[in-house]
DNA sequence: ATGGCAGACACGGTCTGA
């Protein structure tokens, strides 16, 4: 079973490679950001023509979150409970038993900005939230694009103590973990230099500068079933691409 | 080095992203 995370940057501009990348790759659940779409406006006729089934959490213009399944997805929450938010970035649900949360954290814009307080708002919300969906539901993935590169090495050194990087982002992510989650790319060997995204601008992606911030963060009782996690850079070689290569989980058989 | 790209909305320029 492979399970998947790809910030889309527009899902009405990007929905060929994903179509594409799915019949290719034979992914089983993706979670999908950055939409852009209003929920009226979501491809669903598309995209179960591919075989898929969908759930998603959409918004005009921002956000919009998703969870692509061959297998039907069941008890789905869109956002975080008790936390009240006009941004669509979360979306969970069970897919073949396991609880799969879909997640377009805040960018945060600049350290000490209005929006970099909201960032670390949610994510204390989340965590909170994750604990109780920790205890229903042993395995658990937490995937999506977290605009959080964990440690210096996920981070070209351009943007050093910058946003993504700082502090109180990287206390927020360890905080994730803190709850028994594991960074499931760093369960394996990885080369130097791995990034998710890349700048469309100053050729970032041909001179490798970038950063990675797209994750699948497992629970205990997922992480004794996986067996490989990498980054697919293929579909951002394409013509207009997304500025995030999907993030790839594969998984053993329960 | 934050400019320079891309998408949405709207149809030019602004906002946002990472």
């Amino acid at each position: 079973m492979k399970i998947a995370t790809w910030n889309v940057n527009s899902l009405k501009v990007r929905l060929p490679h994903l179509l594409d990348w799915l019949a290719t790759t034979q992914t089983d659940v993706v979670c999908l950001q950055e939409l852009k779409c209003e929920d009226k406006a979501f491809p669903l006729a598309e995209i179960e023509a591919a075989g898929y089934h969908a759930v998603f959490n959409g918004q005009k213009t921002y956000n919009g979150v998703a969870i692509i399944s061959r297998s039907e997805a069941t008890d789905v929450v869109r956002n975080i409970p008790d936390f009240a938010d006009e941004q669509r970035r979360i979306i969970a649900a069970t897919v073949d038993g396991v609880r799969v949360v879909c997640g377009y954290f805040p960018n945060g814009q600049a350290v000490g900005s209005e929006k970099f307080a909201y960032k670390l708002q949610w994510l204390e919300a989340l965590t909170t939230w994750l604990r109780s969906e920790l205890a229903q539901h042993a395995q658990l993935v937490l995937a999506g694009d977290y605009n959080i590169a964990p440690e210096d090495r996920d981070a070209t050194v351009e943007w050093q103590d910058e946003i993504h990087v700082s502090v109180p982002e990287r206390e927020a992510f360890r905080a994730l973990l803190a709850l028994g989650l594991t960074d499931a790319f760093r369960m394996f060997e990885q080369g130097d230099k791995l990034y998710s995204w890349w700048d469309y601008r100053m050729m970032a992606f041909r001179r490798n500068i970038g950063l990675r911030i797209d994750h699948l963060l497992v629970s205990d009782a997922l992480r004794a079933r996986v067996t490989g996690c990498l980054i697919d850079k293929a579909p951002r070689k394409l013509e207009r691409p997304s500025d995030h290569a999907p993030v790839v989980l594969s998984l053993a058989a329960s």
